[in-house]
Formats: C-alpha cells, sequence, structure tokens
RNA sequence: GUUCCUAUCGCUUAACUGGAUAAAGCAGUGCCCUCCUAAGGCGUAGCUAGAGGUUCGAGUCCUCUUAGGAAUACCA
C-alpha cells in the first residue's frame, strides 16, 4: 500500500476544492504522537507565493479535506502545520487486505525499470576476501528490493578474468602439471607458489610473459588452461555466494575477457565522435573541469580498464536495453565512474535517458578503525570469515536452549550468516564500516538476531494458538493505531530505499517494526485469560502481519528466519 | 598542490530530502519474571566541529575556517 501517495490525494483533493492551483508538497510521518500520524507542511511554503498567511491557507485547506474517508481528524497547529490523524477503521481494513495477500498488498512497477545492478566483481587471480563482502552482500540487497517492486533486474558480475597476472598463473599451473583442483584450493597459496616461481626461475618467467601474449592472440592450448583455471576460481566465489545466500550464477557473469573483442570498436567510436586525443603517446578523452584525462588506450596500444567498463556500458544500454545502470563499487572509484560515465554519455555509447549510478560503499574496517586484516597483516579470506561467523553464532546459542546437534548446526548458520548481513547492511552504505563481531550478534540492539528473535517469538504465539484466524482487526488504543499504521508504511519504505539504495532503511524500518511489536505486545495481551475473542482474533492478525512483513523485508536483504529460536 | 567526500551524545547510526522541543541502539545506570520466549519491556543521563550568510524556519542549502578520509596519466 502505497500509504503517502493516498494520502496526498487526499490532500490534493482539497486544493482542487480549495481552488488553489498548487501542486501540494508531500505529507510526511508525524514527528511526535501528539502531532496526529502525519503532517502536511506545505502551507507554509505556499505563503509567499500566495500572498496570505500561512495559517490561514491551513484553515482553508482543513475545511476541505475529507474527512469521511482515510482521514478523521486534521488540525492546525503552530505557524501553519497541518496534523493529520488516520480513520482506524480505514487503517484496519488495509491491514486486513494485507495480511491474507501474498505480497502484503504492495504493489508492482506500472512501468518496470530495465535495470542492471553490477555487482561483486571478485578477481579470478585470488580468493574472494573481505573486501568483496559489501559489494556482494548491497548488490544483491538491492537486487532483490528491485526485483520484488517489480522492476527487470538484469545481475552482472564483472569478475576479473584478464590481465598480466593470468600468464603466470596459468603457465605454472601447466608447470605442475595436475588437473588443477589440488592445488588450486588455495588460491592465495597458488598464486604466492607461482610468483615465487616467477621471481627465481628466469626461463619460467619467460614462459609466463610468452602465455600472456599467447592467450591474447587466442591460442587454444592456452585458452583452455586459463578456462580451466577461472571455472575453478570461480566455484570458490560459487562456495561463497552459496554460503552467503547470494544469488548470483554463471549466467550473471559477463567477466572481463567478455568485452575483448569491443575495446578496439570502442577506441574506434570514440574517435569517430571526436572526443578522442592523443597525450603522451595513449589515446584519452579530456573531459571539461577534468584536470586528467581518461585514458582508454596506452602507449603500448593495451587497454584499460576505463575502456572495458566502456564496452560493458554500451553493451548493457544497447544490447541489455537497461536504463538503469547501478555499479555496486568501492567509494575510492567514484572519479572514475563519474569520469566513464561521462564519457559514455558523450559519446552516444548509452542513451541520456539512461540513468547511471555508482552505488558507493565505505571501506571496511576493523575494531580499531584500520583496514581489515588478519593479525599477520594479510587479507581475510570470505569463506573463513563465514565459517567464523557461523562458529561464532554456535557459541552463542548453544547455552540458551536445548538444541540437539542438527538443529544448532543449522540455526548457526542462519544467524551467523544474517548478522554479517545485516550488520552491513544496518549502517550507510557510504560511511565506512567497522566489522565488529560482538556487536552484530549481539542479542540486543537493531541487530539480524533481534530481527529473527521477533519473528520466532510471534511464531511461538501462533504455535499456542492453533485455531482458525477469522474476524476483523480492531483498532482499539495508541499502540495499535501506531503498528497498524507502521505496517502499512512498508511499501513506502521500500519504494524509498530502491530510489536511493540504501538498504539500511529497512532495517531501520524493520527495526522499529519489532520494537512497536514488542511494546504492543507487553501492554496488548493475546492469548492470556480474560482476553476477549474479539481483540485476540485482530491482535494475532496484527502480529501475523507484523511476522509476515519481518519475513518479507529480511528476505529482501537475503537473510532467513527460523520459527523456533 | 588540485578535486571530491565526511563531521550529529563516550561508541554506532536516524532525522521522510528546508519544518515543531534532533531520534534510536550499544556502553552507563535504576526498575519489572506466580505473567503469551527476560534472546523481552519500562525508566534515567548525554549531541548538530567553529564562524558568518540565505530563509517565516537550517543538522540539512551557500561561503570561509578546522579536523579526518579518498582520488589524482597509461594497475583494476
Amino acid at each position: 500500500m502505497k500509504l503517502k501517495q493516498t494520502i496526498n490525494q487526499s490532500i490534493q483533493a482539497a486544493f482542487d476544492k480549495a481552488n488553489i492551483d498548487e501542486t501540494p508538497m508531500s505529507v510526511s510521518e508525524a514527528t511526535k504522537p501528539e502531532f496526529g500520524d502525519y503532517q502536511f507542511n506545505g502551507a507554509m511554503a505556499l505563503s509567499k507565493k500566495l500572498e496570505k498567511n500561512p495559517r490561514e491557507i491551513a484553515a482553508q485547506l482543513i475545511e476541505n479535506i475529507d474527512l469521511s474517508g482515510i482521514i478523521s481528524k486534521a488540525e492546525i497547529a503552530g505557524p501553519g502545520f497541518i496534523n493529520l490523524w488516520l480513520n482506524p477503521l480505514w487503517i484496519a481494513s488495509q491491514c486486513e487486505t494485507a495480511v491474507v495477500d501474498t505480497r502484503l498488498n504492495i504493489g508492482t512497477r506500472e512501468k518496470p525499470v530495465k535495470v542492471v545492478v553490477d555487482y561483486s566483481g571478485p578477481n579470478m587471480a585470488k580468493q574472494m576476501h573481505v573486501g568483496h563482502l559489501r559489494s556482494t552482500i548491497i548488490g544483491d540487497t538491492l537486487a532483490n528490493l528491485l526485483e520484488f517492486l517489480g522492476d527487470e533486474v538484469i545481475r552482472q558480475n564483472h569478475i576479473g578474468d584478464w590481465g598480466t597476472q593470468f600468464g603466470m598463473l596459468i603457465a605454472y599451473l601447466e608447470e605442475i602439471g595436475e588437473d588443477g583442483s589440488g592445488s588450486l584450493k588455495d588460491l592465495e597459496q597458488f598464486y604466492k607458489d607461482a610468483k615465487g616461481h616467477f621471481d627465481a626461475d628466469a626461463s619460467f618467467a619467460d614462459k609466463a610473459r610468452e602465455y600472456v601474449v599467447k592467450i591474447q592472440s587466442g591460442d587454444t592450448h592456452c585458452l583452455q588452461l586459463w578456462q580451466k583455471f577461472i571455472d575453478i576460481s570461480l566455484g570458490h566465489c560459487e562456495e561463497v555466494y552459496d554460503k552467503l545466500g547470494v544469488k548470483l550464477t554463471r549466467e550473471d557473469v559477463r567477466a572481463e575477457s567478455f568485452y575483448n573483442d569491443e575495446l578496439e570498436n570502442v577506441i574506434k567510436d570514440l574517435d569517430k565522435t571526436g572526443v578522442l586525443q592523443e597525450s603522451d603517446g595513449a589515446q584519452c578523452v579530456f573531459l571539461e573541469g577534468d584536470e586528467v584525462p581518461v585514458i582508454v588506450q596506452k602507449g603500448d596500444g593495451g587497454y584499460l580498464y576505463a575502456t572495458t567498463d566502456l564496452a560493458a556500458l554500451r553493451y548493457r544500454a544497447q544490447v541489455l536495453g537497461a536504463k538503469r545502470i547501478s555499479y555496486v563499487v568501492d567509494a575510492r572509484q567514484g572519479g572514475h565512474f563519474k569520469q566513464v560515465f561521462k564519457v559514455a554519455k558523450e559519446a552516444g555509447f548509452v542513451p541520456e535517458d539512461v540513468k547511471l549510478e555508482h552505488i558507493a560503499f565505505g571501506t571496511m574496517m576493523d575494531k580499531s578503525g584500520k583496514p581489515f586484516k588478519t593479525r599477520d597483516g594479510g587479507t581475510v579470506k570470505l569463506i573463513d570469515l563465514l565459517d567464523e561467523a557461523v562458529l561464532k553464532a554456535k557459541d552463542a546459542i548453544k547455552d540458551k536452549e536445548d538444541y540437539t546437534e542438527a538443529e544448532i548446526h543449522d540455526l548457526a548458520k542462519v544467524i551467523g550468516i544474517g548478522a554479517v548481513k545485516y550488520a552491513d547492511l544496518a549502517i550507510n552504505r557510504e560511511s565506512n564500516y567497522i566489522f565488529n563481531w560482538d556487536k552484530m550478534l549481539s542479542f540486543d540492539g537493531n541487530t539480524s538476531l533481534y530481527m529473527q528473535y521477533a519473528y520466532a517469538r510471534i511464531q511461538s504465539i501462533f504455535r499456542r494458538f492453533d485455531g482458525e484466524l477469522k474476524g476483523n482487526i480492531i483498532i482499539g488504543d495508541a499502540l495499535e493505531h501506531r503498528l497498524a499504521i507502521m505496517l502499512l508504511r512498508f511499501e513506502d519504505i521500500l519504494d524509498r530505499a530502491a530510489t536511493d539504495a540504501s538498504p539500511n532503511q529497512i532495517t531501520s524500518y524493520l527495526y522499529d517494526l519489532a520494537t512497536l511489536f514488542m511494546r504492543f505486545y507487553e501492554q496488548n495481551p493475546i492469548l492470556k485469560e480474560g482476553v476477549d475473542e474479539a481483540s485476540k482474533m485482530s491482535r494475532l492478525q496484527l502480529a501475523d502481519l507484523t511476522a509476515k512483513t519481518i519475513k518479507q523485508g529480511l528476505a529482501i536483504l537475503g537473510i532467513q528466519v527460523v520459527n523456533k529460536l
């Protein structure tokens, strides 16, 4: 239910009736319960334009607000605020509609947008490390979210599978002469071994360099080895995706190498549009206002990542037909994307009406605020981090209840992985993220565990109830009123989170919802003695809708729930 | 040097995009289990980096200052 839009329509109707020929600004949620449910602040904004004092305008509007439908009360306050109270009967009926609907009465886009979400993008020469975590988690959430809202989402995993280091790696793979699966278990080690060999043995180094040229010129044997290497490395990534519950598959992979054949054309076409300039032997595009050019071809004829990105942008806009292209990449590459986007538009690779956005996120830090590293300074492998999360989760729950081994095993996975994801998604994505095990696995505060607990607690109500849900939702007291409105806000929250690509708006909302429910539940007994049947049924339905909303919200974040915790 | 980003309570974050007395959690600190999961709830204390400006109204917009961070020509 698009709650805000619905209220806005009522305000617009009041404008029309009052013969004010303006488009009102949107209502917003009231800042305090005393100020009603929603407030309209537009009277003050119009004061100058209409040459009237704001309270006068507000009074005029209030006379024309329909109080028989969704709004039950409207009051002027302060300099010209209009406080609005929603009709409890209407709220109740909307909740009743939502609770029996599989989509919780959330609409799908009238005009679905074809959107490419580019995320994860691991380098095939190395094991996935913590640096890939944020992109993978945030990107997957964004894709889930847009998908749920009805957009046509195309996931793209722009893996790094090309470049000089691969010559060395496949030369080494051939040298040790295995099928690869053994030594490649630990890519990090394999890379180190290859590098050691490369540095120590001049003839091997020559061979490695030779292999680079060979792959690039399409030598079948070398390409086969390369393909094998990529397959195994990608397999490692898929193991991580699987553990994380991220939906990326092989079909989503459009590797760097995928664009190889296009790179030459990119340069040619840039030249045709006249933006290309030579500088110090390199082919560059100089953008207005930028000191440093975008280099698209090196002095030696080689291409750069800007070239690949341009090819990818063109492919996504023209072949895939995307209208929105979102790159979920570290904030430090902001400058690069700004430039590449500009070049792509200027050169006509991407039509003007296509929205290009860099979904930037901050760096992952350790507890002391330094970049996240292992004790000896190495990068933390993602797979190890996830395994540790599950172990820690196991530790956290093992004393709480009597669980069987199997139950602990399953619970720990859901809790541990959920904790890692939720903690990442719950903060403003643009700020640096301080990784803290104790915090993310805490039962208190805005954590996945609290959300999962809230959900499980509601499920436990239904285990005790064991009957048939019937009857109406009755908004009895202030907490029921607030809870019901909170539930109806879900779609507004999702819409905004989608526009801003900010998952933390979803986590904040879910947390507020869960907290509000706990308060409601504390004050309004459901299954206790003495609760009349009508209240019981009403409260059960609100509980049900709360649980369903939490479940759906977490599902978008890629986090599972459990029935019992 | 230049450009960009950030600055909200001891810590991590909100503030519906310019609206009323800035809101949560953690960490403090009280209180509530004969009571539907105390893995919960209720209290309590504490904040917009500084100076100007725009506006009826500024954490939010503009200018300067300060402090952090990042990017900065052939790596991705």
